[in-house]
DNA sequence: CTAAACCCTTGACTATGGTCCAGAGTCAAG
DNA sequence: CTTGACTCTGGACCATAGTCAAGGGTTTAG
């Protein structure tokens, strides 16, 4: 498999045709060439990049920030690239941590609900109406 | 301070005055009443659910999920209530989840990076742009 | 009373991350 | 050569979560 078009390589990297394009059109991804006729060609670098793309999608990366993860690569700072990827860890952390804090919250309001009786006697109901949760 | 207008809300509540407005066509807020001129009339009740829509925000809800947790409040059945803050939980268990998978995976890519040298050498770009966990 | 400050509605516009469609052109198999 | 699959561009559309502006009316302080 030389080459490839749109098709082929969205379906190599699991993603849509549109998606391909949408991708291009935000500097992420541009094909190897083009033919004659104006069809995008592809080759495996680009499934890669757009695995790259998915994977650090999945990583809780915005697509303006594996634009400059892509930029970095290219540039071979790897310093920059690190330090990225530890601000991002950093920013997990605090949301895992409030996260937390919620999850303890919202957890022994539902144990001190009896689940029956009056509203008054339900703790969740009264953190929601009166003061914050 | 018994009752306020709407940029009183907002600056108590600490969000915009259009972001009021935009949490009542939401559903998520109402005055407490108006004016016969129309003018919108909050007491502190609304500044307390507009603090905690920010909150839950910040915790990576949205407004949709928002105005279900808000729905709870006004529901009188307590069986009811108590299922659904369960239901609640179980969804900020699956979002720590999320959370913790995509930290263990930054925070091992940083680990094993060294900051410097080739690209080649930086697990970040390297296991990113190669196969998926 | 006047003027500043405040508020009203409607509707357009922003950014993000796509998805879909029309109408036309191109490629590959039979 | 014909047919069906594929691709092209451009633009519309979706949800989410706001933000801003136009062109009024209202309230309040001096």
């Amino acid at each position: 498999m030389e080459s490839m078009g749109i098709g082929a390589v969205a379906k190599a990297a699991g993603v849509g045709i549109d998606t391909v394009r949408y991708y291009e059109r935000a500097g992420l991804v541009a094909p190897k060439g083009r033919l004659s006729s104006g069809y995008r060609r592809y080759s495996e670098l680009e499934v890669s990049r757009l695995r790259f793309i998915r994977r650090a999608q999945s990583l809780g990366f915005s697509l303006k920030e594996i634009r400059e993860l892509l930029a970095l690569s290219s540039s071979r700072n790897v310093a920059s690239v690190k330090r990225k990827a530890e601000a991002k860890l950093a920013d997990v952390d605090r949301r895992l941590t409030e996260l937390k804090r919620i999850r303890a919250g919202l957890s022994s309001l539902v144990e001190a609900c009896p689940g029956h009786g009056l509203p008054e006697s339900c703790p969740i109901l009264q953190a929601l109406g009166g003061e914050s949760p």
